[in-house]
DNA sequence: GTTTCTCGCATACCCTCGGTATGTCATGAC
DNA sequence: GTCATGACATACCGAGGGTATGCGAGAAAC
Protein backbone atom coordinates (compact mmCIF):
# COMPACT_ATOMS: atom_id res chain seq x y z
CA UNK A 1 0.00 0.00 0.00
CA UNK A 2 1.73 3.13 -1.20
CA UNK A 3 1.70 6.05 1.26
CA UNK A 4 0.15 9.37 1.13
CA UNK A 5 3.91 11.02 1.83
CA UNK A 6 5.06 8.96 -1.57
CA UNK A 7 2.34 9.82 -3.19
CA UNK A 8 2.91 13.50 -2.99
CA UNK A 9 6.33 13.00 -3.08
CA UNK A 10 6.31 11.76 -6.58
CA UNK A 11 3.30 14.33 -7.66
CA UNK A 12 5.88 17.01 -6.51
CA UNK A 13 8.70 15.58 -8.41
CA UNK A 14 5.99 15.23 -11.76
CA UNK A 15 5.15 19.23 -11.15
CA UNK A 16 8.94 19.30 -11.68
CA UNK A 17 9.58 17.48 -14.72
CA UNK A 18 6.63 18.96 -16.14
CA UNK A 19 7.44 22.72 -15.63
CA UNK A 20 11.07 22.39 -16.78
CA UNK A 21 9.78 20.53 -20.16
CA UNK A 22 7.83 23.53 -20.19
CA UNK A 23 10.28 26.52 -19.65
CA UNK A 24 12.59 24.47 -21.52
CA UNK A 25 11.06 24.20 -24.13
CA UNK A 26 9.58 27.94 -24.45
CA UNK A 27 13.48 29.24 -23.60
CA UNK A 28 15.84 27.02 -24.14
CA UNK A 29 18.29 25.60 -20.82
CA UNK A 30 19.96 28.54 -20.82
CA UNK A 31 16.79 31.05 -20.88
CA UNK A 32 15.28 29.09 -17.66
CA UNK A 33 15.95 29.65 -13.70
CA UNK A 34 15.48 27.19 -11.44
CA UNK A 35 13.57 29.89 -9.69
CA UNK A 36 11.25 29.57 -12.81
CA UNK A 37 10.84 26.36 -12.70
CA UNK A 38 10.05 25.69 -9.02
CA UNK A 39 7.47 28.81 -8.81
CA UNK A 40 5.44 27.08 -11.52
CA UNK A 41 5.34 23.74 -9.97
CA UNK A 42 4.84 25.52 -6.71
CA UNK A 43 7.33 24.20 -4.53
CA UNK A 44 10.58 25.63 -3.62
CA UNK A 45 14.64 25.40 -4.62
CA UNK A 46 14.57 22.74 -1.89
CA UNK A 47 12.30 20.50 -2.88
CA UNK A 48 13.57 20.54 -6.33
CA UNK A 49 17.24 19.61 -5.08
CA UNK A 50 15.83 16.87 -2.88
CA UNK A 51 14.78 15.25 -6.32
CA UNK A 52 17.56 16.12 -8.42
CA UNK A 53 21.19 16.77 -8.10
CA UNK A 54 21.07 20.05 -10.24
CA UNK A 55 19.83 21.70 -12.87
CA UNK A 56 21.41 19.56 -15.35
CA UNK A 57 19.72 16.28 -13.93
CA UNK A 58 16.39 18.27 -14.05
CA UNK A 59 17.53 18.69 -18.14
CA UNK A 60 17.77 14.39 -18.34
CA UNK A 61 14.33 13.87 -16.43
CA UNK A 62 13.24 16.60 -18.56
CA UNK A 63 14.49 14.89 -21.61
CA UNK A 64 13.16 11.58 -20.99
CA UNK A 65 10.04 12.43 -20.37
CA UNK A 66 9.73 13.73 -23.78
CA UNK A 67 10.98 10.56 -25.44
CA UNK A 68 9.35 8.36 -23.52
CA UNK A 69 6.32 9.80 -24.80
CA UNK A 70 7.60 10.15 -28.56
CA UNK A 71 8.68 6.21 -28.82
CA UNK A 72 5.39 5.65 -27.40
CA UNK A 73 3.65 6.65 -30.28
CA UNK A 74 6.30 5.60 -32.89
CA UNK A 75 7.18 1.87 -31.43
CA UNK A 76 4.00 1.02 -32.99
CA UNK A 77 4.55 2.12 -36.51
CA UNK A 78 8.01 0.71 -36.60
CA UNK A 79 7.49 -2.86 -35.84
CA UNK A 80 3.78 -2.23 -36.89
CA UNK A 81 1.76 -4.61 -39.74
CA UNK A 82 2.41 -4.17 -43.68
CA UNK A 83 5.68 -4.46 -45.95
CA UNK A 84 8.97 -3.61 -44.15
CA UNK A 85 8.82 -0.98 -47.43
CA UNK A 86 5.50 0.23 -46.24
CA UNK A 87 6.17 0.14 -42.38
CA UNK A 88 10.25 2.18 -43.13
CA UNK A 89 8.44 5.20 -44.75
CA UNK A 90 5.71 5.43 -42.10
CA UNK A 91 7.95 5.61 -39.79
CA UNK A 92 10.48 8.05 -41.32
CA UNK A 93 7.06 10.14 -41.73
CA UNK A 94 6.10 9.37 -38.43
CA UNK A 95 9.25 10.94 -36.82
CA UNK A 96 9.62 13.90 -39.29
CA UNK A 97 6.00 14.67 -37.46
CA UNK A 98 7.20 13.83 -34.05
CA UNK A 99 10.34 16.59 -34.72
CA UNK A 100 7.91 19.33 -35.55
CA UNK A 101 6.23 18.94 -32.16
CA UNK A 102 7.78 21.95 -29.91
CA UNK A 103 8.96 20.33 -27.14
CA UNK A 104 11.30 17.23 -28.94
CA UNK A 105 12.61 19.65 -31.56
CA UNK A 106 13.41 22.30 -28.80
CA UNK A 107 14.72 19.54 -25.79
CA UNK A 108 15.67 16.32 -27.83
CA UNK A 109 16.90 17.68 -31.22
CA UNK A 110 18.42 21.08 -30.25
CA UNK A 111 19.41 21.33 -27.08
CA UNK A 112 20.34 17.55 -25.72
CA UNK A 113 23.64 17.35 -27.78
CA UNK A 114 24.74 20.89 -26.00
CA UNK A 115 23.35 20.34 -22.54
CA UNK A 116 24.35 16.67 -22.48
CA UNK A 117 27.31 16.91 -24.53
CA UNK A 118 26.81 14.92 -27.71
CA UNK A 119 28.17 11.83 -26.52
CA UNK A 120 25.85 11.16 -24.25
CA UNK A 121 23.21 12.48 -25.69
CA UNK A 122 23.97 9.71 -28.31
CA UNK A 123 23.83 7.64 -25.46
CA UNK A 124 20.50 8.07 -24.00
CA UNK A 125 19.36 8.02 -27.86
CA UNK A 126 20.16 4.78 -28.14
CA UNK A 127 17.10 3.67 -25.90
CA UNK A 128 15.03 6.34 -27.53
CA UNK A 129 14.17 7.62 -31.09
CA UNK A 130 17.25 6.59 -32.50
CA UNK A 131 17.17 3.44 -31.49
CA UNK A 132 13.81 2.62 -33.19
CA UNK A 133 15.10 4.25 -36.03
CA UNK A 134 18.35 1.96 -36.45
CA UNK A 135 15.62 -0.56 -35.67
CA UNK A 136 13.35 0.42 -38.79
CA UNK A 137 16.67 0.51 -41.19
CA UNK A 138 17.78 -2.94 -40.17
CA UNK A 139 14.31 -4.08 -41.13
CA UNK A 140 14.85 -3.08 -44.20
CA UNK A 141 18.27 -4.31 -44.52
CA UNK A 142 17.04 -7.89 -43.22
CA UNK A 143 14.10 -8.10 -45.29
CA UNK A 144 16.60 -7.21 -48.32
CA UNK A 145 14.68 -4.02 -49.25
CA UNK A 146 18.23 -2.37 -49.21
CA UNK A 147 21.74 -3.30 -49.54
CA UNK A 148 23.71 -4.45 -47.10
CA UNK A 149 24.98 -1.49 -45.08
CA UNK A 150 26.47 -0.93 -41.96
CA UNK A 151 22.90 -0.11 -39.97
CA UNK A 152 24.28 2.30 -37.47
CA UNK A 153 26.09 4.69 -39.51
CA UNK A 154 22.66 4.66 -42.47
CA UNK A 155 20.65 5.20 -39.37
CA UNK A 156 23.13 8.21 -38.31
CA UNK A 157 23.14 10.14 -41.18
CA UNK A 158 19.43 9.68 -41.39
CA UNK A 159 18.85 10.63 -38.18
CA UNK A 160 20.63 13.78 -38.68
CA UNK A 161 19.10 14.59 -41.90
CA UNK A 162 15.56 14.20 -40.81
CA UNK A 163 16.01 16.19 -37.78
CA UNK A 164 17.39 19.28 -40.03
CA UNK A 165 14.07 18.84 -42.41
CA UNK A 166 12.32 18.99 -39.36
CA UNK A 167 13.84 21.94 -38.27
CA UNK A 168 13.69 23.62 -42.27
CA UNK A 169 9.78 22.71 -42.23
CA UNK A 170 9.22 24.34 -38.45
CA UNK A 171 10.95 27.60 -39.55
CA UNK A 172 9.79 27.85 -42.92
CA UNK A 173 7.52 30.33 -44.28
CA UNK A 174 5.22 27.74 -45.86
CA UNK A 175 5.47 24.54 -43.44
CA UNK A 176 2.88 23.21 -45.62
CA UNK A 177 5.03 23.14 -48.88
CA UNK A 178 7.88 22.64 -47.28
CA UNK A 179 6.84 19.44 -45.60
CA UNK A 180 6.13 18.25 -48.72
CA UNK A 181 9.44 18.92 -50.65
CA UNK A 182 11.23 17.15 -47.16
CA UNK A 183 9.20 14.35 -47.44
CA UNK A 184 9.97 14.24 -51.25
CA UNK A 185 13.04 14.30 -50.47
CA UNK A 186 13.37 11.91 -48.08
CA UNK A 187 11.74 9.17 -50.72
CA UNK A 188 14.17 10.05 -53.18
CA UNK A 189 17.08 9.21 -50.72
CA UNK A 190 15.31 6.09 -49.77
CA UNK A 191 14.01 5.11 -53.08
CA UNK A 192 17.59 5.28 -54.28
CA UNK A 193 18.81 3.24 -51.25
CA UNK A 194 15.86 0.34 -52.47
CA UNK A 195 17.35 -2.97 -54.18
CA UNK A 196 15.61 -2.53 -57.64
CA UNK B 1 47.92 55.69 -43.34
CA UNK B 2 46.68 53.24 -40.73
CA UNK B 3 47.47 54.67 -37.05
CA UNK B 4 49.24 52.84 -34.10
CA UNK B 5 45.99 52.93 -32.15
CA UNK B 6 44.15 51.48 -34.25
CA UNK B 7 46.53 48.73 -34.88
CA UNK B 8 46.86 47.88 -31.08
CA UNK B 9 42.93 48.02 -31.27
CA UNK B 10 42.74 45.51 -33.93
CA UNK B 11 44.87 43.31 -32.32
CA UNK B 12 43.18 42.88 -29.16
CA UNK B 13 40.03 42.22 -30.44
CA UNK B 14 41.55 39.56 -32.58
CA UNK B 15 42.69 38.23 -29.36
CA UNK B 16 40.05 38.23 -28.10
CA UNK B 17 38.23 36.28 -30.42
CA UNK B 18 41.38 33.79 -31.08
CA UNK B 19 40.79 33.27 -27.41
CA UNK B 20 36.89 33.00 -27.61
CA UNK B 21 37.62 30.12 -30.13
CA UNK B 22 39.65 28.47 -28.18
CA UNK B 23 37.82 27.99 -25.48
CA UNK B 24 34.55 27.90 -26.54
CA UNK B 25 35.78 24.67 -28.31
CA UNK B 26 37.09 23.47 -25.51
CA UNK B 27 34.53 24.03 -23.30
CA UNK B 28 31.18 25.53 -25.22
CA UNK B 29 30.06 28.40 -24.31
CA UNK B 30 28.28 27.96 -21.36
CA UNK B 31 31.45 26.08 -19.69
CA UNK B 32 33.38 29.39 -20.84
CA UNK B 33 33.21 32.53 -18.54
CA UNK B 34 34.11 35.79 -20.27
CA UNK B 35 37.04 36.17 -17.11
CA UNK B 36 38.63 33.32 -18.31
CA UNK B 37 38.62 35.14 -22.41
CA UNK B 38 39.75 38.32 -21.08
CA UNK B 39 42.70 36.89 -19.43
CA UNK B 40 43.75 34.26 -21.77
CA UNK B 41 43.70 37.76 -23.82
CA UNK B 42 46.10 39.17 -21.49
CA UNK B 43 42.96 42.80 -21.27
CA UNK B 44 40.49 43.19 -19.08
CA UNK B 45 36.48 42.79 -19.39
CA UNK B 46 36.28 46.28 -20.55
CA UNK B 47 38.61 45.89 -23.65
CA UNK B 48 35.90 43.21 -24.34
CA UNK B 49 32.81 45.10 -23.70
CA UNK B 50 34.24 47.71 -25.51
CA UNK B 51 34.55 45.14 -28.96
CA UNK B 52 31.53 43.35 -28.44
CA UNK B 53 28.40 44.17 -26.66
CA UNK B 54 28.15 40.71 -24.78
CA UNK B 55 29.03 37.00 -24.96
CA UNK B 56 26.65 36.51 -27.68
CA UNK B 57 28.01 38.82 -29.70
CA UNK B 58 31.82 37.63 -28.56
CA UNK B 59 30.14 34.01 -30.17
CA UNK B 60 28.77 35.46 -33.25
CA UNK B 61 32.34 36.85 -34.08
CA UNK B 62 34.22 33.44 -33.15
CA UNK B 63 31.29 31.82 -34.95
CA UNK B 64 32.22 33.87 -38.02
CA UNK B 65 36.03 33.83 -37.73
CA UNK B 66 35.99 29.42 -37.74
CA UNK B 67 33.54 29.74 -40.29
CA UNK B 68 35.68 32.29 -42.80
CA UNK B 69 38.66 30.03 -42.69
CA UNK B 70 36.39 26.96 -43.41
CA UNK B 71 35.20 28.28 -46.64
CA UNK B 72 38.66 29.51 -47.81
CA UNK B 73 39.26 25.78 -48.70
CA UNK B 74 36.13 24.57 -49.31
CA UNK B 75 35.17 27.15 -51.64
CA UNK B 76 38.02 25.96 -54.01
CA UNK B 77 36.94 22.25 -54.27
CA UNK B 78 33.54 22.99 -55.11
CA UNK B 79 34.51 25.66 -57.68
CA UNK B 80 37.19 23.74 -58.57
CA UNK B 81 37.95 22.10 -61.88
CA UNK B 82 36.81 18.65 -62.95
CA UNK B 83 33.43 17.10 -63.69
CA UNK B 84 30.39 18.16 -61.33
CA UNK B 85 29.91 14.76 -59.83
CA UNK B 86 33.84 14.81 -58.98
CA UNK B 87 33.47 17.99 -57.58
CA UNK B 88 30.15 17.32 -55.70
CA UNK B 89 32.08 13.84 -54.40
CA UNK B 90 35.28 16.07 -53.40
CA UNK B 91 32.96 18.55 -51.81
CA UNK B 92 30.94 16.21 -49.49
CA UNK B 93 34.42 14.78 -48.18
CA UNK B 94 36.05 17.60 -47.72
CA UNK B 95 33.17 18.76 -45.46
CA UNK B 96 33.34 15.89 -43.65
CA UNK B 97 36.31 16.97 -42.66
CA UNK B 98 36.18 19.91 -42.16
CA UNK B 99 33.44 18.85 -39.50
CA UNK B 100 35.58 16.92 -37.71
CA UNK B 101 38.36 19.82 -36.78
CA UNK B 102 37.44 20.16 -33.30
CA UNK B 103 36.68 24.01 -33.36
CA UNK B 104 34.25 23.79 -36.38
CA UNK B 105 32.79 20.66 -35.05
CA UNK B 106 32.02 22.19 -31.44
CA UNK B 107 31.44 26.08 -32.44
CA UNK B 108 29.74 25.57 -36.07
CA UNK B 109 28.03 22.13 -35.63
CA UNK B 110 26.61 22.15 -31.85
CA UNK B 111 26.95 25.30 -30.20
CA UNK B 112 26.07 27.49 -33.01
CA UNK B 113 22.41 26.48 -33.18
CA UNK B 114 21.53 26.65 -30.02
CA UNK B 115 23.60 29.98 -28.86
CA UNK B 116 22.65 31.63 -32.01
CA UNK B 117 18.94 30.12 -31.70
CA UNK B 118 18.05 28.03 -35.02
CA UNK B 119 16.89 30.66 -37.74
CA UNK B 120 19.94 32.93 -36.63
CA UNK B 121 22.69 30.14 -37.32
CA UNK B 122 20.64 29.05 -40.24
CA UNK B 123 20.37 32.51 -41.37
CA UNK B 124 24.08 32.84 -41.21
CA UNK B 125 25.20 29.36 -42.47
CA UNK B 126 23.81 30.67 -46.14
CA UNK B 127 26.68 33.12 -46.39
CA UNK B 128 28.82 30.08 -45.50
CA UNK B 129 29.39 26.04 -45.33
CA UNK B 130 25.33 25.53 -46.26
CA UNK B 131 25.55 27.82 -48.91
CA UNK B 132 28.60 25.94 -50.58
CA UNK B 133 26.94 23.09 -50.21
CA UNK B 134 23.51 24.41 -51.66
CA UNK B 135 25.53 25.55 -54.38
CA UNK B 136 27.24 22.01 -54.85
CA UNK B 137 23.78 20.51 -55.16
CA UNK B 138 22.62 23.45 -57.64
CA UNK B 139 25.97 22.60 -60.02
CA UNK B 140 24.15 18.89 -60.16
CA UNK B 141 21.36 19.80 -61.10
CA UNK B 142 22.61 22.53 -63.54
CA UNK B 143 24.55 19.72 -65.29
CA UNK B 144 21.84 17.56 -65.03
CA UNK B 145 23.18 14.86 -63.07
CA UNK B 146 21.01 14.23 -60.51
CA UNK B 147 16.73 15.19 -60.92
CA UNK B 148 15.44 18.44 -60.90
CA UNK B 149 15.02 19.19 -56.95
CA UNK B 150 13.92 21.45 -54.45
CA UNK B 151 17.82 22.54 -54.21
CA UNK B 152 17.66 24.07 -50.73
CA UNK B 153 16.08 21.18 -49.04
CA UNK B 154 17.95 18.57 -50.68
CA UNK B 155 21.00 20.75 -49.28
CA UNK B 156 19.53 20.89 -45.88
CA UNK B 157 19.06 16.91 -45.61
CA UNK B 158 22.33 16.78 -46.54
CA UNK B 159 24.19 19.49 -44.58
CA UNK B 160 21.98 17.64 -41.32
CA UNK B 161 23.00 14.41 -42.78
CA UNK B 162 26.56 15.21 -43.24
CA UNK B 163 27.25 16.47 -39.70
CA UNK B 164 25.68 14.12 -37.95
CA UNK B 165 28.72 11.68 -39.94
CA UNK B 166 31.12 13.57 -38.86
CA UNK B 167 29.75 13.86 -35.11
CA UNK B 168 29.39 9.64 -35.21
CA UNK B 169 33.15 9.58 -36.58
CA UNK B 170 34.48 12.00 -33.88
CA UNK B 171 33.19 9.70 -31.45
CA UNK B 172 33.89 6.60 -32.51
CA UNK B 173 36.22 4.20 -30.90
CA UNK B 174 37.74 3.54 -34.52
CA UNK B 175 37.20 6.89 -36.74
CA UNK B 176 39.27 5.20 -39.71
CA UNK B 177 36.68 2.53 -39.73
CA UNK B 178 33.60 4.99 -39.05
CA UNK B 179 35.18 7.39 -41.21
CA UNK B 180 34.95 4.52 -44.32
CA UNK B 181 31.49 3.81 -43.57
CA UNK B 182 30.32 7.46 -43.49
CA UNK B 183 32.23 7.92 -46.70
CA UNK B 184 30.43 5.26 -47.79
CA UNK B 185 27.09 5.58 -47.16
CA UNK B 186 27.19 9.17 -48.28
CA UNK B 187 28.32 8.02 -51.63
CA UNK B 188 25.86 5.47 -51.83
CA UNK B 189 23.06 8.27 -51.29
CA UNK B 190 24.51 10.28 -53.18
CA UNK B 191 25.07 7.25 -56.15
CA UNK B 192 20.73 6.43 -55.66
CA UNK B 193 20.16 10.12 -56.75
CA UNK B 194 22.07 9.79 -59.92
CA UNK B 195 20.19 10.12 -62.81
CA UNK B 196 21.21 7.11 -65.22
C1' DG C 1 -4.08 7.34 21.31
C1' DT C 2 0.53 9.37 22.05
C1' DT C 3 5.30 9.85 21.09
C1' DT C 4 9.19 9.57 18.15
C1' DC C 5 11.29 9.30 13.69
C1' DT C 6 11.95 10.35 8.90
C1' DC C 7 12.15 12.65 4.86
C1' DG C 8 10.18 16.04 1.84
C1' DC C 9 10.36 20.09 1.69
C1' DA C 10 11.26 25.68 2.84
C1' DT C 11 14.46 29.24 3.77
C1' DA C 12 18.72 31.73 4.27
C1' DC C 13 22.96 32.20 2.47
C1' DC C 14 27.12 32.04 -0.72
C1' DC C 15 29.74 32.58 -4.86
C1' DT C 16 30.35 32.95 -9.82
C1' DC C 17 29.58 35.33 -13.83
C1' DG C 18 27.42 38.49 -17.31
C1' DG C 19 26.70 43.07 -17.53
C1' DT C 20 26.91 48.39 -16.19
C1' DA C 21 28.98 52.69 -14.83
C1' DT C 22 32.84 55.44 -14.25
C1' DG C 23 37.69 56.72 -14.37
C1' DT C 24 42.38 56.76 -16.63
C1' DC C 25 45.75 57.36 -20.04
C1' DA C 26 48.06 56.43 -24.53
C1' DT C 27 47.54 57.94 -28.99
C1' DG C 28 46.31 61.12 -32.51
C1' DA C 29 44.86 65.65 -34.25
C1' DC C 30 45.77 70.33 -34.49
C1' DG D 1 52.69 71.64 -26.69
C1' DT D 2 47.67 71.19 -25.70
C1' DC D 3 43.36 69.02 -26.06
C1' DA D 4 40.22 65.36 -27.47
C1' DT D 5 39.15 60.77 -28.03
C1' DG D 6 38.57 56.13 -27.58
C1' DA D 7 40.66 51.93 -25.91
C1' DC D 8 40.86 50.21 -22.27
C1' DA D 9 40.87 49.11 -16.58
C1' DT D 10 38.37 48.81 -12.38
C1' DA D 11 34.66 48.69 -9.10
C1' DC D 12 30.23 47.36 -8.50
C1' DC D 13 25.57 44.98 -9.03
C1' DG D 14 22.10 41.48 -9.43
C1' DA D 15 20.69 36.97 -11.40
C1' DG D 16 20.97 32.32 -10.83
C1' DG D 17 23.03 27.68 -9.57
C1' DG D 18 24.17 25.50 -5.65
C1' DT D 19 24.86 24.49 -0.27
C1' DA D 20 23.62 24.17 4.53
C1' DT D 21 20.29 24.08 7.97
C1' DG D 22 15.74 24.09 10.04
C1' DC D 23 10.76 22.76 10.15
C1' DG D 24 6.73 19.99 10.11
C1' DA D 25 3.55 16.55 7.98
C1' DG D 26 3.11 11.87 7.54
C1' DA D 27 4.43 7.36 9.01
C1' DA D 28 6.07 4.09 12.30
C1' DA D 29 6.66 2.47 16.91
C1' DC D 30 4.91 1.77 21.33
Amino acid sequence: MRTRRAEYSESTRQALVDSAVDLFTERGYAGTSLDEVVKRARVTKGALYHHFSGKQALFEAAFARVETKAIESLTAVVTGDGEPWDAAVAALRAYVRKCLEPEYQRIIVHEAPVVMGWERWREAEEHFSFGLLRTAVQLLVDAGEIEEAPVEIMARLLFGALSAGASTIASSSDPKRTGREVEDAILRVLQGLRKK
